[in-house]
DNA sequence: CGAGCAAGGTATACCGCTTTACAAGGAGCG
DNA sequence: CGCTCCTTGTAAAGCGGTATACCTTGCTCG
């Protein structure tokens, strides 16, 4: 137990068992055209027997083969652990990782730690390539990554600059999420912005605006407030006369709309409320969250499929994938005629 | 942009700036002695300037340096994604590896794929250790790692064996709870199991059951069935007389109370629910799910450090971390008279 | 029947770093 | 003043592969 156990077998156990050399081993595990069929299926059958796999480092070091992707993930524990947008993330990058033998390292920071480690996992080449999420205004990664010369793809901001990007085709959704509630009467709508440094927001913003204004609805902003001492009084404390909120952040929907009863508010008959993501936890809450699925497994798979190509050396464009869909739930309803024009 | 980037920086080219040989930057860089402190600082300096650090997969291969932990996990996207442990989990391996400078590698595979995946990636030293979880009866996951000589720790399941563990001393949660629930008056309990194959199934139920006599309690089993049309009044519907119930998964527990209003069952009123794992779920389902908080972020620090020392081929014995504390909250409370000696 | 050539392998030089063995220049000392 | 010993460094041999250059054969073909 103790021991360090058996000695590891390398190529040139293989060989040996084969009968040949190790570059012929080399040659047979890369697809090389110079051995025949029948010493290949001998030198496999040998690779077998001894349970033996090219080294992933010594294939590095050796130019080929062997690569990683890297996700650096600045956030706190909590909020990590509690936006179930990275299970599904992380979920959906596995497998397509799988499919072309990559790695995926993980690893979680604090804010002022992050360039640093960038640096690092690069500098050692422990990582081939970057995945960005959580992309803010004037994102300091996308200057670093460029100048280490880093592979990188973000995911969900449709950021200028040269760094290809993975977004969600969501131009409607907004238009989607408005035509849904001045359906149900309301002519008051605000957004409900989580982290206000993330790149996405100020988009978001301005479709918001764009949708509200072409049905002729009142938009309003409002920030949620983690600091508060209760934060989903003091977001509906300063909701004005809005009578539907389209909430950036799952969790926080979920928070709203199992919190809201509590202070006073009934969802959904005296408010309605959307979540911009999907997860199960819109249908755990009651009443279930309304709801745009973001079809995350898929970002994750254009992404990944884009990393391997910009590692490969190609020019790669970005990659839009298909877009959100409105589930509608139940904590959309008619708006209610009593505040309409109130406040 | 399509450039691969400037040739990277090695070794040799930081020992030219600091006009000395490569052996001496990397005496500097693994603390060995043999160096002067002024030239040292004169070589951190070069190795500064040139962004230099020693590679990875490099170190890997010349035997020192460089190791990383490998976690797989045979769950289906869904059952992954809906657990809010794996969060926690992953949240507190990622500090106490950077700590020590350990890459962690994440990968989702089927059942039927675990084995090969653990052979893969410890043939091609991908990894240098495992973490394993969800640990069935008689896994044979324990022979393999046992087999392929890797060093590996199991987490929350005490099974007999060579290989060390991490487990939360929970000697007395079933004891708390059941001591609990009769406080309030119910003499009737279920224990609901989930994943039937589990390794800590069995030891929990027997924990169960003993806590149960001592109380003078009847103690009953009911199993999960997700196949079901409706688990939850399928559930529901087998309870018996049962008037509270433990639930191994908080994630079952969130849908049982989320859900049983509307097959007719108030909670807690006719029925009280213990949740065996706690996170920021059992906060946000009304009424809020009475739970045990688990160490999680405590045990993957343990099992880090387990691991560490493992690789370094001392000898570990297993682990305990410090116990479940049972958080009561609204899901709790006493018995309902008209059911009780019903049935 | 000998030149020409493709097919099938091998020898060898790396990749970037670690590590052991060894060398050169003082310092300590009888 | 000659000799040992220590300090500070370097040369060189790996680690486990990959990749290129090169060397055999056995044939084809004019």
């Amino acid at each position: 137990m103790s021991e360090p156990s058996t000695k590891r077998v390398t190529i040139a156990a293989v060989a040996r068992l084969a009968g040949v050399s190790p570059s012929a081993v080399s040659h047979v595990f890369n697809g090389r055209p110079n051995v025949s069929e029948a010493t290949a299926a001998r030198i496999r059958a040998a690779a077998d027997e001894l349970h033996w796999r090219p080294n992933f480092a010594s294939r590095k070091v050796s130019g080929q083969g062997g690569r990683s992707l890297g996700l650096v993930i600045a956030r706190s524990r909590g909020t990590f652990g509690r936006d179930p947008f990275f299970m599904r993330l992380l979920a959906g990058l596995t497998e397509p990782l799988a499919d072309i033998g990559w790695s995926l390292s993980l690893t979680l920071v604090r804010a002022e730690e992050e360039e640093q480690v960038y640096r690092q996992w690069w500098g050692e080449q422990r990582v081939d390539a970057f995945l960005l999420v959580d992309v803010r205004d004037d994102d300091p990664r996308l200057a670093l990554v460029e100048q280490l010369g880093a592979p990188a793809a973000l995911l969900g901001a449709p950021v200028p600059g040269p760094v290809a990007a993975v977004t969600v085709r969501d131009g409607t959704a907004f238009a989607e999420a408005v035509e849904h509630l001045t359906g149900l009467g309301h002519r008051s709508i605000a957004r409900v912005t989580d982290a206000p440094g993330l790149a996405h927001t100020r988009a978001r913003d301005k479709r918001f605006r764009g949708a509200a204004r072409d049905r002729g609805v009142k938009a309003a902003l409002a920030a949620w407030n983690p600091a508060a001492a209760d934060p989903v009084a003091d977001l509906l404390g300063r909701l004005g006369d809005a009578t539907a909120i389209i909430v950036d952040s799952e969790t926080i929907a979920a928070e709203i709309v199992a919190h809201a009863p509590e202070v006073g508010v009934r969802v959904p008959e005296q408010l309605s409320v959307i979540a911009w993501e999907d997860s199960w936890v819109s249908s755990i809450v009651r009443p279930r969250l309304t709801a745009f699925d973001a079809p995350v497994e898929e970002s994750a798979r254009a992404a990944v499929a884009l990393l391997e190509r910009l590692v490969r050396g190609e020019d790669v464009t970005a990659q839009t994938v298909s877009g959100r869909r409105l589930l509608v739930r139940e904590s959309t309803a008619p708006a209610p005629h009593n505040r309409e024009g109130s406040s």
